[in-house]
This record gives C-alpha cells, structure tokens and sequence, in this order.
DNA sequence: TTTTATTTGCAACAAAGTTGCGTTATTGAT
DNA sequence: ATCAATAACGCAACTTTGTTGCAAATAAAA
C-alpha cells in the first residue's frame, strides 16, 4: 500500500473522483479521457488504484464496472462493504454509509458481501 | 404469466434447472447446449422465462449472467429478494433462501436489493 | 387447409475489457 | 549527471458476452 506511483495518468484519474461521493462506471471514465489517454491505459490505472487500496469496484446491474473511493481500505483488506445504490431515473450510483448485516448461513463460510440497490434517489423521488 | 409457449427449446433449457438449486451462468448454458442449438436462441429463452417469472437472474462478479429456478415470482413481480452466493473454491453459484433485511436509506426510496455472497460451500470448507 | 403469429438459426455486429509488444518515462545505483 | 533496470503507456488486435436483422421453419388460429 502507498506503493502506486503517482503518474499524470493516476493524478488525472484520481481528480475525478474527488468531487463528489458519486462512484464513476470504467466505459464512462474511459470516455472522458478519450481524447487525454488510451483506454488501455485506463483501465491499468484503475486496477493499480485498486489494488493498493485506493478505490473498489463493483458490478452494476448490466454488467459493466463501476468504481469509487475507498474511505478505510488498504491493499490488504476491503473492508469497505457498504451498499451501493443507483437510481432508476438519472442512473446516478452512490456508495451508501449504512451498515449492512450479512447474515449467518448453516454450513457456508461467508468472506465477502456485495449489496446493490436499486431505486429513487432524493432528486429523483 | 403462463403464456409461455413450452417449444422444444424451452423445455430442454427448464430441464437444467432441475436437479438442484445451483444456478447456472448464461455462457455456461450456451456451452452446454452448444451442438442442439444456437446461442441466440439460449438467450431469446432465457429471456422469455425470466420474463414470465420462472426463472431469475443476476450478475456474477465477473460481469456474466447467472440464472436460477424461482420459487415465488410471476411475470408482475420478482418478490425472490434472497442472496446469492458463490463458492471461491468450486465456483458453484446457489440461491440461498434466507431472508435479507434491507437498510431503510434516508432520502432514498429503495425498490430492489440483489446481494451477492463469496465464501467457502459446506463441501470446500 | 390456409393464414397468421412465434420461434429458430445464421451471420454479422456491438460493447466491455484484455493481451502482446515495442516505445517512452521513471527510478535508483554508480 | 549518467546509465542500466523497472514500470507505465499507446496502439492494434483479440476475446468474451451478448444483441440484432432477416429469412426459414414451427406452431397456433381461423
């Protein structure tokens, strides 16, 4: 962890995920910096980021990536297992500060959790 | 709901289902069915049971399509909000019928959860 | 039986993501 | 500061998962 080397690709990608709390799906990020660097590239980036701990992903609902900031996680655990939720109207997806209680299931070892939800965001409702 | 045509296709598929509560991932489906028919018609299938609720979906984590029995949905609602969960050691995916509490959200009004699961099976462990 | 509606196969396409490899930066040791 | 070693990047080609258009085959309805 801390490990990553902070290229002009890492600060560019790093600086869109400041604003907001808002996760970014990978075709969007590779869209917007079609014309700054290669989707290859962008893509390489996120898995670095993610490795080291410094945003997670998820799989949204069709299927594609969706990534955002991590708040307490390193490159050796992801304990960030939070819901994520995406609105049906603006399609916006959000990390949510909730806990969530995985429950106990008879003769399963559960390591990892991943919730998604779907439904109105407060603009939307 | 029921309107479904039972083809040759569509019972060949149903068929799959049977023996356990496994689900089954699309591209597997396909590979299986490879020499009775077409990939298209897998997935025009799968869609058509999905739809009339006797079958539903949901992503795996490698952003393929999973699809298994339903125990309680018509074509008007999909009320089987229950976990899915994959074994990291055999891979297999199953439908585990416990019930799950959905975190109220504030200034969120929540319409779908899909939770999905990773651990080790009573048979890995 | 004839007509109409559904389903299927095929080939081509599309989107998301990956791989190989040569080139360009960066690092780190001298 | 220089130079070798390592890591990052760009490009093109590829893979995987799934979709679409259209013509042929099936099944249902009249």
């Amino acid at each position: 962890m801390g490990v990553i080397r902070k290229t002009k690709a890492v600060k560019r990608l790093l600086s869109l995920f400041e604003p907001g709390v808002s996760a970014i799906s990978a075709v969007d990020l590779v869209a917007q910096l079609n014309e700054e660097m290669n989707k290859t590239t962008v893509y390489r980036v996120l898995d670095r980021l993610e490795n080291d701990g410094i945003i997670h992903s998820f799989m949204g609902k069709e299927g594609i990536k969706w990534y955002a900031k991590c708040t307490s996680c390193s490159s050796k655990h992801h304990n960030d297992i939070h819901p994520h939720f995406q609105c049906t109207d603006c399609k916006k997806v959000t990390c949510l500060s909730v806990e969530i209680s995985i429950p106990n299931v008879e003769n399963h070892i559960i390591e990892n959790a991943t919730v998604f939800l779907t439904g109105k965001c407060g603009n939307c409702a």
